[in-house]
DNA sequence: CGCGTTTGACCTGCGC
DNA sequence: GCGCAGGTCAAACGCG
């Protein structure tokens, strides 16, 4: 026990403080304290044992038994007393004998002394150690050295205190965080909008309606709402309903009589009657929304429906569609322009008129790369390996429904890197991307980014390390991203924020220092990485067994 | 025969 | 107004 080895001890502490401070800190950050007390009874010991003999095994037996009790009283310093002290008592009641007990007592005393005297008593054991050491050379040897222990535990006493302190702070620090990423998730995402008062703060913003009219029109409420929700709801309360009965309402005459009047090729099969569910109650259809009206509120509302958000995930794949939990149904395929690989359509089939739609499309530069966009959210409940992927999609469109990106015309004005390889070197480049290139701004989970591919050839596990949705995509296509290495990065992208406004200018700056865009984008990474662990060889992969597309796939 | 996919036609928005 | 591109529809087709 030198100084070097001290000084490095509290130095990896301090990192190690650091770095789990979104991890469980309660439990953790005490563990370093608990491991420098433990340092610091043993020298205790140590020097009890040296003046006192005998009395020290007793002392040192009791203050091991102790620390079972100090795991639970993390941060108090001197719980050992009572631990030790019911320790004590205990072994005394074994014994049944009073004199024993006394003596049990006795050694208690010393232990609390030895831990209530950290620093004060040091001067008089040192004058006791002074008395019983006279002219004895090798006596004065271990005086010295046992003053230089008692400086050095001093010195750790103090250091003790002072990460004490520190760890406090944190921790309520932390829990400051905590709580305001607690409300910021739940005013923009976990819970119905309907439930908050900045949910109306919101939709009065965006549509510039009174209350009054949100009672007129409740399924416009709904239908604004769900880009900030969790719409994972069911029965009659699911916003499905409202929706239909929405669009019923700004049916033009046109639609109306054409939806009266078309022939269905067959009226039982549930094809048809699935498109027409769809196609009513189709939220993002353009073509509504257009004809709603012309008034400058309802053209304001026009553009807050327009401003549909999606969430797209560029991860490696040689299969045609990535498995995500859902089922799907394609419904179309179309070239786009500019890439010789055709998009296809798919909508979701797990429920009648789930408005949940994707894209499906290889890159252009890279036809290893698999671009899925994934549009609405379900109405439906949801097996566990798509949850992750739907509360991505909420998250993202509670993210861009809350304005944090949007310049003052009320879209995006650039494409925005969040993160990038320059600003952490060997961690994970690109993770995630804003844009509003496209018509809806769209929120880019790029997992493509790694080693050289060469690696890829020769080795199979040295896949690109996508972020993989869930485990059935992890299984079908390569390995997922620790939690633990994305929280890190996550959090190292946090803390790197000033820098970036200092190194990119103030558009990326505004979005990396706006809470609710981090909030969101923690929540929408965070919700990808939690579909991996729990779902492992579950739920999920009777999804794909259920599903044909995935079969396919 | 039922279900899902394919694919050409159609609709709509947008830019010129 | 016209053309282009994206998105959707629905008849035709294929498969089990």
């Amino acid at each position: 026990m030198d100084k070097s080895g001290n000084a490095h001890f509290i130095n990896i502490d301090l990192l190690a403080t650091k770095f789990n401070f979104s991890d469980n800190r309660s439990a953790k950050e005490p563990l370093i304290l608990r491991s420098t007390i433990r340092k610091h009874e043993m020298m205790e010991a140590e020097m009890d044992g040296s003046r006192h003999g005998a009395v020290s095994a007793a002392v040192a037996a009791t203050s091991a038994a102790g620390r079972e009790d100090r795991v639970v009283n993390e941060l108090n310093f001197f719980a050992i007393d009572k631990s030790s002290r019911e320790e004590a008592s205990s072994a005394s009641a074994v014994k049944s004998e009073n004199v024993e007990e006394s003596v049990e007592e006795d050694k208690e005393m010393k232990l609390n002394t030895g831990l209530n005297l950290l620093t004060e008593n040091i001067g008089s054991d040192k004058s006791l150690v002074d008395e019983e050491a006279p002219g004895n050379e090798h006596k004065c040897l271990n005086l010295t050295e046992m003053a230089v222990l008692k400086a050095e535990l001093d010195r750790m006493n103090i250091e003790n205190q002072r990460l004490k302190s520190m760890i406090y702070q944190v921790n309520n620090n932390c829990h400051a965080l905590q709580g305001h990423l607690l409300s910021l998730m739940q005013r923009h995402g976990a819970n119905p909008p309907a439930e908050t008062a900045d949910s109306d703060k919101v939709f009065v913003n965006v549509n510039g309606r009174t209350l009054e009219d949100r009672e007129k029109f409740p399924g416009k409420d709904e239908n604004s709402q769900s880009f900030s929700g969790d719409k994972t709801r069911d029965g009659l309360g699911s916003p499905h309903n409202n929706i239909v009965e929405s669009m019923e309402y700004f049916k033009t005459p046109r639609e109306s009589s054409a939806n009266e009047v078309t022939p269905f090729r067959d009226p039982n099969k549930s094809e048809s009657i699935d498109h027409r569910q769809r196609r009513d109650d189709a939220p993002w259809s353009p073509t509504k929304v257009q004809k709603i009206g012309s008034s400058a509120d309802q053209a304001a509302e026009t553009m807050a429906m327009i401003k549909k958000a999606r969430v797209s995930v560029r991860a490696r794949s040689e299969a045609a569609m990535i498995a995500d939990g859902c089922q799907w149904r394609k419904y179309g395929q179309k070239m786009a322009k500019g890439n010789p690989c055709p998009r296809a359509y798919y909508r979701c089939s797990m429920a009648i008129g789930c408005p949940v739609r994707k894209q499906v499309q290889r890159c252009a530069e890279d036809k290893t790369i698999l671009v899925t966009t994934y549009e609405g959210q379900h109405n439906h409940p949801l097996p566990q390996a798509a949850v992750a992927m739907a509360s991505t999609t909420s998250s993202a469109a509670s993210m861009i429904l809350s304005g944090s990106m949007a310049s003052s015309d009320g879209m995006i004005a650039n494409s925005h890197y969040i993160t990038g390889t320059a600003s952490f070197p060997g961690s994970l480049p690109s993770l995630a991307t804003l844009s509003a290139t496209a018509p809806f701004p769209t929120v880019t989970l790029d997992l493509t980014h790694t080693a050289p591919t060469n690696d890829t050839i020769t080795n199979p596990m040295k896949l690109q390390r996508p972020l993989f949705l869930g485990s059935a995509m992890q299984s079908q296509v390569g390995y997922a991203l620790n939690q633990s290495e994305l929280l890190q990065v996550l959090s190292n992208q946090m803390n790197q924020a000033p820098s970036d406004m200092a190194n990119t200018g103030g558009t990326t700056a505004a979005i990396t220092a706006d809470p609710n865009f981090t909030a969101a984008l923690v929540a929408a990474i965070a919700s990808v990485v939690g579909g991996i662990h729990p779902n492992h060889g579950g739920a999920s992969d009777d999804v794909i067994t259920r599903s044909r597309i995935n079969e396919n796939t």
